[in-house]
DNA sequence: ATGGTTGCCGTGCAA
């Protein structure tokens, strides 16, 4: 961006980092942002392409991966401060979640890259047990953003909860379907609503369809629109001000064997 | 109501 006080945050699931690294050359040199986080790299940290990442420009690396599943990554052209100590969520290591302060031109700001548990098929805790974790994942997110001071802090990533009416192609079709039920909602807003404000509907009214996620079992993904916002942007009241500018990148579901995911780029005026 | 596809790997599982 051409202003020094300024931040562009992308947010994305790449399934596999490794598969997708040459759509990330190509949203690094299209979008040219400061900072990109990614969800779902599915990469052991000794197997991460750290070199490659640093050759498009992003010097400052922080991640955690594991094999196969799950996996968050941020890149920043700005230098990071990792936020050690951050929670052992649900007490497995599952690599859900990493934080940094970014070190803008600005002042510091905190970041999170969060991966919330898909969940499963079945919206019951009594016979699914990844539906359980998923919720009981965001109550310890929850309650854990109680206890900290919240200012100058950004939440990004794959929250898989569409929470608002127009989030997805159908509310009344898809209440029913994980993803988009009362209980996983009435949790995903409690989080909210500890102090976050939701970004992408900063510039998109509640009315308006909006969606980041089309999945791979349609064969016409544009044509049938069966699309969820599952990936979001939080910020802290304090940044609203700074919020610039919103695009989600859809053209990013027509790459060659793309992620099920499109990115999400804020632009902050820090 | 069901099945549809993809990525990880080398089989089913998770999404």
């Amino acid at each position: 961006m051409g202003n020094a006080l300024a931040m562009r945050l992308v947010t994305w699931n790449i399934n596999s980092l490794r598969l997708r690294l040459p759509h990330l050359e190509t949203l690094a040199s299209t979008l040219r942002p400061d900072v990109i986080c990614l969800q779902e790299t599915k990469v052991p940290d000794p197997l991460f392409p750290a070199e490659a990442l640093r050759a498009l420009g992003y010097e400052h690396l922080h991640y955690k991966g594991m094999k196969s599943y799950n996996g968050v990554a941020i890149l920043s052209r700005y230098p990071l401060t990792p936020l050690d100590r951050l929670p052992d969520w649900h007490g497995k290591e599952d690599c859900r979640h990493v934080g940094a302060l970014v070190h803008t031109p600005g002042a510091p700001v905190e970041l999170h890259d969060f991966y919330v548990p898909a969940g499963g098929d079945e919206p019951d805790v009594t016979i699914n047990p990844k539906f359980a974790h998923k919720l009981a994942f965001v109550e310890e997110v929850t309650a854990w953003f109680k206890n900290r001071t919240r200012e100058r802090t950004i939440l990004v990533g794959d929250f898989n909860i569409a929470p608002l009416e127009h989030d997805v192609w159908s509310h009344k079709q898809l209440l029913k379907i994980v993803s988009h039920t009362p209980p996983e909602i009435e949790r995903l807003t409690a989080w909210q609503n500890v102090g976050f404000v939701d970004a992408m509907r900063h510039f998109v009214p509640a009315h308006e369809k909006l969606y980041t996620w089309w999945s791979y079992r349609n064969r016409d993904w544009k044509t049938s629109n069966r699309g969820r916002r599952l990936d979001h942007v939080w910020v802290t009241p304090d940044l609203v001000p700074s919020l610039s500018t919103m695009t989600v990148l859809r053209d990013a579901r027509d790459w060659t064997s793309p992620s099920d995911h499109v990115p999400v780029a804020v632009d902050f005026t820090l």
